[in-house]
DNA sequence: TCCGGCCCTGAAAATCTGCTCAAATAACAT
DNA sequence: ATGTTATTTGAGCAGATTTTCAGGGCCGGA
């Protein structure tokens, strides 16, 4: 479940946000001041902070400047009834990552944080470890490819070599580059290792289907695309 | 430098955005509708996208949907007229990171442009490997060539040579130089491989064009201009 | 006008590349 | 040990690329 921080001294609207957020699944953490806030804020991880400006003890601007010096990289959303364009700037420049101004609809509060929430977790679970290119799935954890919901099996050096490519995308690849990435030789060989393996890959991820996916450009090398 | 795309039929905001965005280092793009937008921010790769709402043929919402489900991981600013709650919520979850209602100040607009920017430091790499003369498209990622949008199939030489004029254009290159560059020979031997494949060039580039680009200076060499 | 230098062009020659197949070798599990 | 699979090597071949070469046009100078 991801997880909300919220830096807020005035007790009803942090109730009021605590619960709307926790009716929307999410676990939520109030403080009541900036102090209490730096020290939660960086022992315990969260997936975002909001955090009020106007806060006895350190301020909402100051405590975004201390927790992004620490090198917290958490998304922030500051709340503030302060609506000025330059306090506006004033805490976008301190780090925060959106602004909302007082008093703000609870429905664009929701959005808000859904929005800025959607780039942390897919970082996390699926984009970090599965590669997609069109219809071309592989998983670098489970090491399994599958094309258009069909599973392939590769060995192991197809498996390198498809990676490298779904790694770089729509980049043409020489074979100096491929043999150094994909087989650690460094020096010029009169191999041809790496055409018969384009081969091998070749026939079982494009025998079945119409769109054919590695290119040869002679002379050049192989671009995936 | 830092590539922003800006999707805005007005051609009075465009030109303000642009101005605006250009005196901050970032390098600019601007489509006026939908349809054009969708194809120039699927083709090249930008660090930030700014989609206005309201626009013919396919507004931004509409926009917004059909990159987020091509994959694009862009952050995108929405930019409206409209301001009530609900446009905000959709806009939000269209696919777009931030929403900003016009009127709106420079200054805020500048600022979250730079909140969202910050959170892309790994987007550097994906830069532009693009070399561009008039209209004439050089991408040495993919080793790709087309002019006026049409695709041009390139061997390894032509594409070469073609490379070392587009870095050196409206520079007058000596068959001397162009061997040592492309060629690799340091010496005087009597070829005329050179003259060959700038004929060659010509025939992919020219022929379906009215404008010529590479032009003969008589016993000094040739030129892109 | 004729000549020579310079460039363009078409075609043929020479070279090279990448694909395929079969077979050798290595790695691994039974 | 044995069999299976994975990886690498090498040779033949078709086709594309690269290079050479020779003919021809253009232009300026003698």
């Amino acid at each position: 479940m991801l997880k909300i921080g919220i830096a807020e001294d005035d007790p009803k609207i942090a109730a009021l946000l605590k619960s709307a957020l926790e009716e929307n699944d999410y676990q939520v953490l109030t403080v009541a001041n900036g102090i209490d806030a730096l020290e939660l804020f960086l022992s315990e991880s969260f997936n975002l902070l909001i955090i009020d400006v106007m806060m006895p003890g350190l301020n909402g601007i100051q405590l975004c400047k201390h927790l992004r010096e620490n090198n917290l990289q958490t998304p922030i959303l500051m709340l503030t009834a302060m609506g000025t364009i330059d306090d506006k700037v004033t805490g976008l420049e301190a780090g925060a990552d959106d602004y909302l101004v007082k008093p703000f609809h609870l429905k664009e509060l929701l959005a808000r944080v859904a929005a800025l929430l959607r780039r942390q977790p897919a970082a996390e679970t699926k984009a970090d470890h599965k590669l997609y290119f069109e219809d071309l799935v592989l998983d670098t954890y489970s090491k399994e490819v599958s094309r258009a919901g069909k599973t392939i099996e590769l060995s192991a050096k197809e498996f390198v070599l498809l990676e490298l490519f779904m790694r770089n995308p729509k980049r043409l690849l020489s074979r100096q580059f491929i043999a150094e990435q994909a087989w650690d030789i460094n020096f010029e060989t009169g191999t041809n290792v790496i055409d018969v393996y384009i081969n091998f890959l070749r026939k079982k991820i494009e025998k079945d289907f119409e769109r054919k996916l590695i290119h040869t450009k002679i002379n050049m090398g192989y671009i995936l695309k």
